[in-house]
This record gives C-alpha cells, structure tokens and sequence, in this order.
RNA sequence: GGCGCAGUAGCCAAGUGGUAAGGCAAUGGUCUGCAACACCAGUAUCCACCGGUUCAAAUCCGGUCUGCGCCU
C-alpha cells in the first residue's frame, strides 16, 4: 500500500510557513522542507527560515543542516528528504513537504531517477571552458550529433543544460531525451495531496517587496555581511540565493545599497511568477487560491483538510 | 506676459522626410544533478492635440495644450 504524502507549496511569499504548522497539528505530521537555501545553518533571515519558536514544537527536517561553503543541489536533497521520510513512516506520522523548490518536490514525490554517477566534474568544467571559448552553438552542435532531440528541446542558449545533456551522454551512452520522457510517464509512489497556495497576483507582489524591507530591518545586510566575513563566496550555491547575491553585491561595492534593494524586489518577483509557471504543468496538483477563502486561516485549513480526506486514508485530528 | 527647449508603449529611450531600434517593467513559457539556477517568446496600425505643405511626415510649417528653464 501506498504511504501518504502531504505537500504544501505555493509561491514564494505567499504564506506556506504559516499554514504548515496548522496542517502538521491536524495531521500529526512532520515537516521536511523542500528549500534550496533554507537547509543552509546562518542563512535565517534572507531564506525566510521558520524560527524554532514558530515551529511550535513540530519537528522540521533539512532545516540547518548544512554550512554555507557545502553543495546542495536535487539529488542531494532527493536522498536527504528519502531519508526524513523513512524517520517519520517508522514513527507513524505524516511526513508534510513545505517549501517552494518546484524541482525537489518534483524529484521527490516521483522519485525520479537521476542516474548516479562519479563525482568527475572534470568534463563539465571542460564544456564550460569550451562555450566560454568558442561559443554556446559549439556545444549546441556537438548535442546534436549525439541527441538531437534533446538539442531542439534545450535552446542554444541555455548553455546548463546543453552540458547536463552531454554528460549524461557521455557518462551513460544514452540519451537524456529518452531518459527524461521515460521518467516523466512514473507514477508516484506515494498516495499524496499536492498544494499550491496562491493569491492575487498583485498582493503577492506587495507582499514580496514587503517581506524584503521587513528582512532589511531585522538585519539582512548584517547576515550577508557577516557570511562575508566568513569567507563565503558568490560562487557558492549559498550565496547565490536571493537576498544573498544582491546583498553581496553591495557589500562588495559593485552596487549601491538602494539598486541592490531594486534587483532584489524584482528578482524576487520575478522569481515567484516562475514558480507559478511550474505549478501549473505540475499534474495533479490541487490550487488554493486565498481569496476564495477570504483569507481566513482556518478556512484555507479546513479546506485542505477536506481535501486530504476525499484522497487518502489517514486520520485526522480536529 | 516674452523667449527658448521638450512632449514617441507603464517607465527610459533611438529615429529628424520614405512608412516606429533598443533597454527595463508587466505578461506567457521551458526546465528531470547548479533550479532562490539557467534559458526562451512576444507587446505602439502608431509618435500630445488640430490643421497645412508633400507622391510620402513621428520627422517640415502654423496653431493649441502640457512640462521644464530663462527673462520681465
């Protein structure tokens, strides 16, 4: 029988910290997080990390457990959030998935297989060198001797996953094009809910750039600048989270802090509508939309509720 | 009141007689080991308004309105 899997995720900003720990409560539930900055120990403000305090006593897992100088990436996350959940089925509660990384949750809830491979980097930095040298259509072309389907799939451009697409090729002799379009028809192996929380979009976007000044005067730049001090890098998968890399940017004198704040609102905006593209080619995902619940709380909670109940068999607290 | 300069998409802006560059924003999309990453797509039947010159005007001329600067 399949275990159940709760997941609440919605655009950045939109309020799923808040409405996990009632669905935790209700659920008997822990929380995994799918954050790809929030796993990080000294980043609380810039990530929007829940306080232990909020948590109110419900357990949190891939919260702080790595340093900032450490890679953090799908796969990683995928064998972390494997192993939460294993924690939690032996101790019969309901593993809850809050965060906004449409890519781990998607990686999670179908369980898709990225093929494991050495750590050999040494080919990737050599494509890298090689777009860098000779162009993005090189590697383009050299594709699309070896996977053309991928190659009309990924845009010239998109220079990432050209190369993923070559390593793949070369470490496996298959083509990613075939890999992913098999990986695509999986069912889930979990019996689960899968929200989206959503709202206007207009008072997502005030409640984004609101959000960022509330973290300017809770100390933002103080964080940056003493990670900084650390000697963390922006070439860091850290220190290339919003808030993190525009912060640093002023810190190291490429901005002022004002064209900083600029960049960050809209990237952060920008961010957010991307998420929401996402969800919305996700299959079987259920929208909440937080108007339609006049923005009670306990509204959108009942709602979910009923909705976990038409789906799966698990019990629920009142 | 007089003189000068300006008025092009939500914003910035090029074009100065031959049928509207570009950037930003907004919007939509792609994504299967960097995903808070990386990447893509499109947006003015029209150039403040009215009239004139011309085969042809956003571009020249006249007037009106608005803004800015200077003068009285």
């Amino acid at each position: 029988m399949k275990k159940p899997l709760i997941i609440l995720t919605g655009p950045t900003a939109v309020g799923k910290t808040r409405a996990s720990i009632g669905l935790a409560k209700a659920l008997n539930g822990e929380i995994i997080s799918a954050d790809s900055m929030q796993v990080y120990k000294h980043m609380d403000i810039g990530s929007a990390k829940i306080s232990p305090h909020e948590m109110q006593g419900i357990k949190h897992y891939l919260i702080d457990e790595l340093e900032p100088d450490e890679e953090f990436h799908v796969v990683r996350f995928q064998e972390m959030a494997k192993k939460a959940l294993e924690e939690i089925y032996a101790k019969n509660k309901v593993p809850i998935v809050v965060g906004g990384t449409g890519f781990y949750i998607q990686a999670l809830l179908y369980d898709i297989d990225f093929t494991e491979s050495n750590e050999d980097t040494t080919y990737r930095n050599e494509l890298e060198h090689l777009a860098r040298e000779k162009g993005a259509e090189v590697l383009h072309d050299m594709l699309r001797k070896v996977d053309p389907k991928s190659a009309e799939a990924i845009h010239a451009n998109n220079v990432k996953r050209v190369i993923r697409a070559l390593e793949f090729h070369k470490q496996t002799g298959a083509m990613i094009s075939e890999h992913n379009e098999q990986e695509r028809t999986k069912n889930s192996p979990y019996e689960f809910c899968y929200f989206v929380l959503n709202d206007e979009r207009e008072r997502l976007y005030e409640r984004i750039n609101l959000r960022i000044d509330q973290m300017l005067e809770a100390g933002l730049v103080e964080e940056v600048n003493a990670l900084k001090e650390q000697g963390y890098t922006k070439d860091m998968v850290s220190m290339q989270g919003l808030g993190y890399k525009e912060i640093l940017d002023y810190l190291n004198g490429d901005c002022t802090l004002e064209e900083a704040i600029y960049v960050l609102k809209r990237d952060t905006r920008h961010f957010a509508k991307r998420q929401l593209t996402w969800f919305r080619r996700e299959r079987d995902v259920i929208w909440i939309s937080k108007n339609d619940y006049q923005y009670d709380e306990d509204k959108i909670l009942n709602a979910m509720l009923d909705r976990i109940r038409e789906r799966i068999q698990i019990c629920i607290r009142n």
